[in-house]
DNA sequence: ACAAGGATTCACT
DNA sequence: GTGAATCCTTGTA
């Protein structure tokens, strides 16, 4: 089945909650995801145009834009928004729910909690790497995204972490009450005295 | 050509 | 809670 992901990023990021990825014999069930929106978001990586990295950004929705950074992790984003229109959500963590003794291997000494909760840790897990840039999510290839079942989960809204630009949209969004979302601490510049918990 | 910083994670105190 | 690891991308000269 095919989602539909060509709408604005807001409206789609978080229909991508429960939904399942699965690449590299492990699946995992979305938990948290976050809107980045190309031209009007200063924390999109798009947001200065396109370049050889965001390129993927900048094509139709669907795909895997994925990212190397901190010299060591790589993050993965669905590509939303109309073709041409560079937005998408960058994954943040999920529940392993398929292959966990293959994600446990990846991820070394790590509580089964942790396999994927976070964007590097997710991409570890699922072996998502930059071999997998620009990947279609609903083919036959080797990467795929199968919606969430019915009903559509609960969904919390908070600002986006890590991010030093535009830290205060609420463009952050996780299921409700899970135990599988991130509890990182926020940019140290968008502190704020009452950070959301889960 | 060069310098700065990053949509993070982990070990250690 | 703090800091290191580590290299790619980007802006500027």
């Amino acid at each position: 089945m095919v989602m539909d992901l060509s709408g604005p990023v807001v409206e789609v990021a978080p229909t991508l909650l429960g939904a399942t990825l699965r690449h590299g014999g492990v699946a995992v069930r979305i938990t948290e995801v976050e809107a980045y929106d190309g031209p009007n978001d200063p924390a999109s990586h798009a947001y200065r145009g396109p370049t050889a990295r965001n390129a993927t950004m900048f094509g139709p929705p669907g795909h895997l834009y994925l990212y190397f950074t901190y010299g060591m992790h790589w993050a993965a984003n669905v590509v939303c928004g109309p073709d041409g229109h560079a937005s998408g959500a960058l994954l943040r963590a999920g529940e392993v729910i398929e292959g966990i003794e293959l994600a446990r291997s990846r991820r070394g000494r790590s509580p089964d909690r942790d396999l994927a909760r976070g964007p590097g840790r997710l991409c570890q897990a699922l072996h998502l790497t930059g071999a997998m840039r620009g990947a279609y999510l609903f083919g036959a290839g080797e990467v795929s995204l199968d919606p969430a079942p019915d009903p559509a989960p609960s969904i919390s809204i908070g600002p986006r972490v890590g991010v030093s630009a535009a830290a205060d949209r609420p463009w952050r969004f996780w299921i409700t009450g899970d135990r599988y979302v991130s509890d990182y601490r926020r940019s140290p510049r968008a502190a704020v005295s009452s950070a959301p918990r889960r």
